[in-house]
Parts: C-alpha cells; structure tokens; sequence
DNA sequence: CTGAAAGCGCTTACAG
DNA sequence: CTGAAAGCGCTTACAG
C-alpha cells in the first residue's frame, strides 16, 4: 500500500551479516541479555548494527513484550499555561528513563477523556499520568479495573488507595490569608474553582476553614464552572452583585483572578487600591502584569518530573503502598495586593 | 515478566464469540473493508465487539501495516509560549483524522534532534512536523533520503522543494515598520533572532532591506544567540554600548522583547517614552503587560492546524508539488510604541 | 462473501 | 553461549 519506506534494517539483516541467528542479535542487543552472549559476538554485532544504521522496531518489541515504554498524558488544555510546565517535567523524566509521552487534552469533556484512554491502551502504554481528575473520577476507577499503572497529578480523587502528587492546597490558601490579614483585611472573599475538582474544592473549604477559625465572614464565595479567565470574570460579577463589602479577593487560580481584573476593569475598580486580589499558580509570565499578581507558586516542572518517577517505579514493579505527595507551595507577594482601604 | 494488563480481547476472541474467522472480524470492523461483507455478519461483529470491549490493538496493526497513525512533532520547547498553540492546532486537526501525536523537545541541539527522530521512526510514525528546523537541516536531508514524509512549521529551510507552513516575514516586519515611522522614528535598532533560523534571518533581512529603501541607518542590528529572554536582555545592552542612539527597536520575537524590556528596566530606560519596543509572535498573554508590547499577531493554532492537514494529504498519498504556504500575520498597536522623542 | 495462511519484527522459553 | 521455534494481534493476497 504505501510504498514510502525504505527497507528498513532489521535485526535479521544485522544476523546474516555477522553470521549468527537473529535470536542472537537480539540479545546481544539488550541491555540485560547481553550478559549471556560472548562479548566477542557482542562486539561484531554492535558494530554490524552501526554498520547497518539498524535501530530497534520498538512496534514489534511492544507487540511481543505488550508494553511500548510510552506514558500516557491526559491534561484538560495545553494552552493553559499551567500545563506546559507540568508536561516539560514529565517528558524530560520519562525520556532520561527511555519512555516516550503521548499527552491528549481532554477539553474537561468525559467523552474526550474515555476516548484518549482508549487510545493509549491501544497503544500499549504502560501507564499514564493524570492531570484531569475530577473527585469522582471513571478514569481512575477503569485504569484500577484494568491494572492501568497511574498517578494523578496537581488533582486528586476523593477516594484513597491512588498515587498522586498534589499540593498542600492549606498551606497555600493559609499563606494567602495571613498575607491578606496582615494587611488588615478583614471582609475576603473568594472566587472557587470547580467544586468536582481536589483543587477547587480544597482550596475553598481551605478559605473558609481559616476565615471561621478567625471569626471573619466566610460567605463570600462565589464557585467558578471552570478555571478560566471568563468565568473568573463572571464569577465576581456575580459576587459583586450580591455584596460589595469585601477589600480582598483570593481566586481559585491565576486564570481566575486574571478574570476578576477585567472585571474590576470594567466596571471602575482599581486594584489593588480599591481591592486586592491574589491568583494560585504563578503561571509564566504572569510575575509581568503591572500591578503584578501575587499569588500562590506552585513546583510545576517538579510535580510533573515528581508524578514520573513515581510511575515509573510503578511500571517497573516497585510499587510500594499508593501515597499521595503533597508538594509545599509559596506565597510570592507582589502589587496586587495591599493594604486594605478605609 | 509483566503480568499487570488483565487478558486483553482480540479480534479473536470477537471471531468466536460469533462464529466466524477472525479475518472476517478485521474485515468486519474495518471501514474500507466492511463492504466485502454481509451487513448481517457486520451487525453481528459490532454487537460482540462492543458486548466484549474490544478496542483495536494499534500496536499489532502498525507492526503489519509499518504505521501507526501517529505524527511526530518536534519543537524546540514546550515552555516558550510560542509553542502550545500550534501544537495544539495540530493535536487537534491530527485527532480529528484518527491520528495521534507524539511531541519531543530537541532544545535546539541537533544530538536530541537525532534521538528524537530515531525514537520517532522506531515508533513507525506516519510523518513529521518539524518547528525545529535551522536553514541547513540534516533532519530534513534525513527525511528526505528516507522517504518519511515531513512538513515544517514556522521556521523552513533554505533548500527549496519541501511542505513548509510559515509567515511572511517582510510583511510582518514592514507593518511594524510602517507603524514606527508613522510615529516619527527614524534611527531604529533590530535585536534579531538566531541567524541560523530562517525567522532569525528573514526578518532580520526584512528589517534592514526596508530602512535601506527608505534611506535610513539600518546598521544598528545585534543578533542574539537564541530566541530567550536572557539573550534579548543581553543582546541590548551590547547594542546600547555600541551606540546609544536609536528611539525604538524590533526585537526578532516577543521573548526578544521581553529581555530588552528587563534591560531597560535595568538601566532606568522607560519605554515607550525614551525607547519604542515591538515584538514579534503575540505570545499569550503578553497583551497582559503594562504597557503592553505592541508586536505581530501570527496564527499559531492555524499554521500548527494546516501543517498538519497538509501533512496528512502527504500521508495520504495526495501530495501534490510541495508548497511553502506563506500566512500573514497582523500588527497589533500596544502601549509600548509611541511618538518618537525629541 | 468468507476462510486459511502467511507474515510484520521482535523476544524468550526450551534445547543443546 | 547459541540456535530454532513459537507467538504477540493484526491485515490481506489468495482461494473458493
């Protein structure tokens, strides 16, 4: 049919011209079978196979070993800025390891997610990373029905017994609140992510947690369908129409809080004069808006890098107990936040 | 050794289940295939495959068919925001088509290059997009000598008689031009991308070729070394050694850019007051800056989205002549061009 | 319209 | 230490 290819070499080719079987040039082609061929054989095969220009058909090896030293990676958007550096971690660790990664974006649509999954498990892949869990997640539960190794990352599932690597969504939101109280702020409200997310969930009951404990108004909450500017935009709308006696307002994330200031834009509002406002993510670039948005930084790059080994360890069956790594964020204090007016 | 996957269903196990060949049952399931056999049988096929969950075992297809539905893309990083837009122009268009994507970072360094293609061709991929290449490329002499089918996008080579999706550079630059004289600048400095990319030199190439026209100094022109914010700031300086006297400057990209700003922050330059600055690319985000960089629009999604359509024409089998598509990009006015000083 | 066979390029248990 | 054989799950030319 297609006739593109050049014959490609094959182990065979590299066999006839050394003069050994092809089983042999196998083995002495594999790291850890090498140790059973004579190193003399080993010799002329490697150099036959340099020769030749021969590199491994990894298709065939995958058919026959049922594993193809791919990870999977199903994130809702790459051209959200938080991604990239997540995914960048998680290539860089799984090609020093010799793996390759197949990343899909799942649009946060069920359909799309049930169909990338599938497409990788016809793919053999040998594991995935996932960085788009809702709480209740089927994903999760397939690949635990199907032995899928897996890790969740920057989200969570409710339920126990998974690997994941998450953040210490109270230390963030914490830090973000006795920043905002040391500024004298006392009515703070909060723009929350999703709720069927670990993110947006655990970041809003972080908020309110803290705000009761401090015995401040803890009402002011106003939930976000998705974490993007546009619905951050909406959202404080919304807030602001029912109440607009707040001075700060912490968001679910940096998109979020992008919204809000367009918002604020909008309808007059300076910031941080007026209101303060403080993001979660510290998604690139942002450190350069003027007034610059504090807010939350989070080991992107580290997590993904992180949420690979894990897996990795996983694959290569030295799996321990599932844990879940919370990684330990950091409040960086820029202009968009300061004193509080009156 | 792994005994993780659970008994995965086959074709056969479909063939079985119905009473038929397993041959049939590929037949059955295959869309240009089915119509050699009767609509009963294929009823039947569909009802047991989807009773048992079957999904195909692409692996076992691509050893047969020496493909395996999946492009290649190599850019040079995931991080620069350049980048996550076209990529997912074409994970989108690739998916649309039943296609899957596998993306490498080469880092510009021509030995990751080489790993990531031969990593690529062990994984029979279909084809490759490549956003890496440099004017002389001997990934794309490798292409060509082995029949593997390639397009580029955003940077093409010298070499004529390749599918390349990129800008058109003199129009992109003369339009910022045409904006900075309209503004009174006449002494105007280029801080030009990497000379051995055909964005580098082209629009360095633009940028000089009309101030000559127009009579004016086009000497004032410091290229950098790489397209970084670290070099842009570098690059600047070095210029402002040389000569102090220029009331604005292209930069080749919005990194670029970005870099000349930090140095000009640096050295208590204002911009645009005492310096004008454009870039190039209108990374996402960057119209979140303040003042906001007045830079060239290009269509990331959509060249990522027809490289990839023109890829799979190629795959197809439909090539016609290569063709370099040309896209135009648009000046967008920011905050950070205005009236030249003086 | 359907079946039986061969083969894609590897890996590995089994012999020797 | 090396060879010969079987098989991973598909696809398709060849028969019928």
């Amino acid at each position: 049919m297609n006739a593109r290819k050049k014959a490609k070499v094959t182990i065979r080719d590299v066999a006839d011209l050394v003069g050994v079987h092809h089983s042999t040039v196998s083995r002495a082609l594999s790291p850890d079978k090498r140790g059973k061929i004579s190193p003399a054989v080993v010799k002329k095969v490697e150099r036959a196979a340099k020769k030749l220009g021969y590199y491994p058909n990894i298709v065939a090896s995958s058919l026959k070993l049922n594993r193809s030293f791919t990870v999977g990676v199903l994130i809702p958007d790459l051209m959200n800025p938080l991604f990239p550096p997540i995914i960048r971690g998680i290539q860089d660790t799984a090609e020093a390891a010799g793996f390759t990664v197949l990343t899909a974006n799942t649009d946060d649509e069920e359909d799309k997610e049930q169909s990338a999954l599938k497409m990788m498990r016809g793919r053999s892949i040998d594991g995935v990373i996932i960085a788009t869990a809702r709480r209740q997640e089927p994903i999760v539960e397939e690949c635990i029905a199907n032995d899928i190794p897996f890790v969740l990352v920057n989200r969570t599932v409710d339920r126990d017994g998974v690997n994941a690597v998450v953040l210490d969504e109270t230390f963030g939101v914490r830090s973000i609140l006795d920043h905002l109280m040391s500024l004298k702020h006392t009515q703070i409200a909060h723009i929350a992510g999703p709720q069927h997310t670990s993110t947006g969930y655990h970041r809003a009951k972080a908020f309110t947690d803290y705000l009761r404990i401090h015995d401040l108004p803890a009402d002011r909450v106003e939930v976000a369908a998705k974490f993007t500017v546009d619905e951050g935009r909406r959202a404080f709308k919304a807030l602001l129409a029912r109440d607009n006696r707040f001075t700060a307002v912490v968001a679910g994330n940096d998109l979020l809080a992008l919204g809000c200031i367009d918002a604020m834009q909008e309808m007059g509002i300076n910031y941080p004069d007026n209101i303060s406002i403080a993001g979660y993510d510290d998604i690139p670039f942002i450190e350069r808006m003027n007034p610059a948005l504090t807010t939350v930084v989070v080991p992107k790059y580290e997590m993904g890098s992180q949420a690979t080994k894990t897996l990795l360890e996983i694959i290569g069956g030295k799996s321990k107990e599932p844990v879940v790594m919370r990684m330990q964020p950091r409040l960086v204090v820029r202009g968009s936040t300061a004193i509080a007016p009156r």
